[in-house]
DNA sequence: TTTGTTTGTGTCATCCTGACACAAAGGATT
DNA sequence: AATCCTTTGTGTCAGGATGACACAAACAAA
């Protein structure tokens, strides 16, 4: 989020957004963003949606193209923690109410895309740490997903799909039984969606 | 499909599109053009994509947002079989291996999102006429998702859903057994949506 | 009346899913 | 060293959904 300064949305916050420069696609001005802004790169990054109502500007007819993309926040917890650097913050979606111009439904239209997607594609992993353990895995899709889900059929379903690699390793220094850690088999996975033979559905 | 007249491309067909004007959106730009180029209103219609790249079209920058829309053939039988009128025509997809600009991606890109839409939502109904029977329900998936489908099994599925108005009419005039004939329950689907039981998926 | 064509129906085996309880592993505490 | 606390890891059973499969019924045409 940034601090808007432009009226009628002064103290507002807003998501970022830069406009289309010549010999430039609208994936490349998202992800032009996020390096100037955050540094961040290669990410995962998806197309939401187009706004183009003719008052949602005050300067005039603006048209947006929304995207959304999804950082490991293991690898990047001090960026985050940064706050008032840069002029950026990071929220939790669920603190926040108000934005400037139509910026709360295009938030809005990101998050209830996100949890289409995590559900059809193995996107998790891009948020979780390249060695996991399966109740980081279940706890994230309870999150996004806003649901509960039973630890036995979850591991069930999940070791079903056989494209979980078992590192053989344990957390370490945790009072309690040590989970096992795995990591997400991304060749096996696209040689199954290949093949045609995948039900990733969650 | 339209000819398209604009260099290098002339001589090739592409699907029809118009710039936004002021005071307007991108669907009412969709809706726009399918008003004043086939007559046709009130229809379905789905956002698919952005298309963005630079050097896409001859002209400079152009950003083209792509729709969908969907129609019953049988209330327009006429106006698709006028195929010279108004210089637009009427195309099979699976005649068109060539098009101006992107417009076969775009294209491409539209046919995968319907057989997306197509298997979660019930926008087959907006293809069928308004009494169908269950075989050309059948038929019309089979098509469009490019699958055989098992017709018990099929009909269970459908009739499980509880979702069909049996109408107690019959085909007529065919020289074999008359098939039934149902409607869809528009307002039964939406409330059994709103209550969040509802397992579409085909 | 017969023929040709398409519609309409039931069962069984298999898989997937949801519900559910207890033992195992480690650190912390005494 | 023994106990406690917390979290991890595992199997079964019942119910529902799905895929495979064959034969009778209805109508028009001959």
């Amino acid at each position: 989020m940034i601090d808007c300064d432009m009226p009628p949305y002064i103290g507002q916050q807003s998501l970022l957004g830069d406009l289309l420069q010549l010999e430039e696609t609208t994936e490349e001005v998202a992800r032009r963003i996020l390096l100037d802004r955050t540094m961040l790169t290669d990410l995962y990054l998806e197309q939401v949606g187009v706004y183009s109502k003719p008052n949602r500007h005050p300067l005039g007819q603006v048209v947006t193209i929304s995207y959304y993309s999804i950082i490991k926040i293991s690898e990047y917890e001090d960026q985050i923690k940064d706050r008032n650097n840069k002029q950026l913050t990071w929220q939790s979606v669920s603190e926040i109410d108000s934005l400037a111009f139509d910026h709360l439904d295009i938030l809005s239209d990101a998050y209830t895309r996100l949890q289409k997607t995590v559900r059809e594609h193995p996107i998790c992993f891009s948020m979780l740490p390249k060695k996991f353990n399966l109740i980081q895995l279940q706890k994230f899709y309870e999150i996004v997903l806003d649901i509960q889900l039973d630890r036995r059929n979850f591991r069930r379903k999940l070791m079903g799909l056989d494209l979980l690699i078992d590192l053989e390793e344990f957390q370490d220094n945790v009072p309690h039984r040590p989970a096992k850690l795995y990591s997400f088999n991304f060749k096996k996975y696209f040689d199954k969606k290949n093949n045609g033979t995948l039900n990733f559905d969650l």
